[in-house]
DNA sequence: TTGTAAGCGTTATCAG
DNA sequence: CTGATAACGCTTACAA
């Protein structure tokens, strides 16, 4: 029994004689390790949990930007011994069963978990991040001492977005912001803040709006801008769907993306160059992040010592036609001209 | 011990009052049943596997469609004692780690599985249908002695399609159709043929188009309808994400949606009203197909007796810009003139 | 109504 | 190098 455990766990003080019979058995029996048995002595489940907040009116899982974080943690995940555990933040029926997440985690021994959409002043999160469970978010500043964050350059994309529309001629630039709860909808805002400083344009705060991310919140937002008495020439939405949201409230004014407002959205989810026009946005590495929570968690799991790492990775500008940076340049001349 | 364990799992035969004491202890100590040890003893897991094909090109997690229907077995899951499993097909680089989907099954003692985007004829899938665990497939028509599975009613779907474009005039109708490969691709061929049939309409075999449900099969096979002698006033594609790649062919070539070309959609994804023009689609019940499917699979794994189903849920047209429908039908009358 | 004791399938610790 | 044996934390007879 003992030499058998010693097989499967590739130790090295077993005869290649012995090791071979084992693994003969094994295969004969269609033999399966089981994982239970193995959890309750060793103390580790291979499970890594992930929590994904659903609020009723918006399941995050449903957020494009979310389900390719998702895919590169699966990946990543997938390719070491861990399986993915999603987390419900529903409560269950019965009485004994676990019911907040640190509750599950123990439940289930889930040895490290990914945190992504979740509010964070939410007090579940807040126990979880506390518990000593290694910890990785995701467009979540979240810190503790077995939790860090991966999280895209926001101040930088903001920033590349405006610079763009500058370089384009707009100077009656606006911001569809993310939610301010959120360190993405504030480092984008600020961003976006500063490089309109730095390029010498007049900041108007009626042309800062906020949204939540999600299209409708896009929509009412453009539909206030274009009220507007000197309505922007072009708008900066901090994700890609409010930026098809604020597309539709052009749309159904009768103006046309981008020759009366141009549009630069954020995330580039997938259908972004589906969209008409297509919409110029700033990439995210959505599986990058996802891949890098989950290395880094992994790291964490494997090694107690580890200092629990705040990590950005770097965006880029995509050109499509809605922000008309495809087209000649004319007409950018005459809009800096009109100033 | 023994009777901490008869209070967490509610046996009738504990007084009330060591009952409130050693609910009392629980909450003191935080103490929370190891669902581990709990699994060894008892075989169950409280866990449900969820196998989501991901294929190199297109992780099938990111198809929007099987995201919804992620959401709706969250939920239905969620509110039960059980968590999700996300089961990954990847290799483990460890030799004594499970790989197939089984062996990982049997590893975490997972009580069902729920299958999506599978291919219906790998030999790992086979495996997983008739060890006897019990199954629900999405959108994969898998039988077994405790496999059954929840589709949308595709052909019914097809055919309402083609006869909301009927409606309207149209008589030279095109289908971008989904993989034969797969059920819904070929349920929804087959409702589009029956429906032109019973319409009177002339079936072309040149404009039927096999896409693979994702945006690029869409756009390349609309291409190739345009070039055709006698080319479609209208469309149906088989999936909404190969509308959009339908209407970006169409828009390329200068041509106009709804005006030259109606198209009518698949799904009603989430972004199905955010494109321009916005798609008219057949709806499916995307959270109710995930939802049912736990249901069911929970029904399945509490009675061992009970005979694995095949369920259908209805589709719904949504009428849109795509199509042309929302908009008087001056035009629609002049089309069918023209025939 | 409660406590005692025997497993569940592994791994870890010891002798051999 | 290999075989016993004691945990791991829980449930479930079985006794009391």
């Amino acid at each position: 029994m003992a030499t058998v455990s010693r097989v499967l766990n590739d130790y090295p003080d077993v005869s290649p004689v012995t090791r071979e019979r084992v693994w003969e058995a094994i295969r004969k029996e269609q033999f399966v390790p089981d994982r239970t048995a193995r959890s309750l002595v060793t103390g580790r489940s291979h499970v890594i949990g992930v929590i994904l907040e659903t609020g009723v009116g918006h399941p995050d899982l449903q957020h494009p930007f979310f389900q390719e974080v998702l895919v590169g943690l699966r990946h990543t995940v997938g390719s070491s011994a861990y399986d993915l555990l999603l987390l419900n933040a529903v409560e269950s029926g019965n009485a004994f069963d676990p019911q907040g997440y640190l509750r599950r985690i123990r439940h289930h021994r889930v040895e490290g978990v990914v945190l992504m959409g979740a509010d964070r002043h939410d007090p579940e999160i807040d126990e979880v991040v506390r518990s000593g469970v290694p910890c990785m978010a995701v467009d979540l500043d979240l810190r503790g001492g077995r939790t860090g964050y991966v999280m895209s350059d926001n101040v930088g994309g903001a920033a590349l977005a405006v610079r763009h529309l500058h370089d384009l001629g707009h100077r009656r630039i606006a911001l569809i912001g993310g939610s301010t709860d959120t360190k993405p909808g504030v480092d984008r805002l600020l961003g976006f803040r500063r490089e309109l400083e730095r390029l010498g344009l007049r900041h108007r705060t009626d042309y800062v709006r906020e949204g939540d991310f999600y299209p409708e919140s896009g929509q009412v937002a453009m539909a206030a801008l274009l009220d507007l008495p000197g309505r922007p020439t072009a708008v900066v939405a901090a994700a890609d769907l409010m930026a098809a949201g604020a597309i539709q409230a052009i749309v159904d004014r009768g103006l046309r993306v981008p020759d009366d407002i141009a549009i630069v959205g954020f995330d580039d989810i997938q259908i972004a160059p589906l969209l008409q026009p297509s919409l110029t946005t700033i990439r995210q590495d959505k599986r990058g992040l996802g891949a890098r929570a989950a290395r880094t968690l992994l790291r964490l799991i494997a090694d107690p010592e580890l200092e629990p790492p705040v990590i950005t990775l770097p965006v880029e500008l995509v050109v499509r036609e809605s922000s008309g940076g495809t087209v000649n340049s004319r007409a950018a001349e005459r809009r800096a001209k009109e100033g």
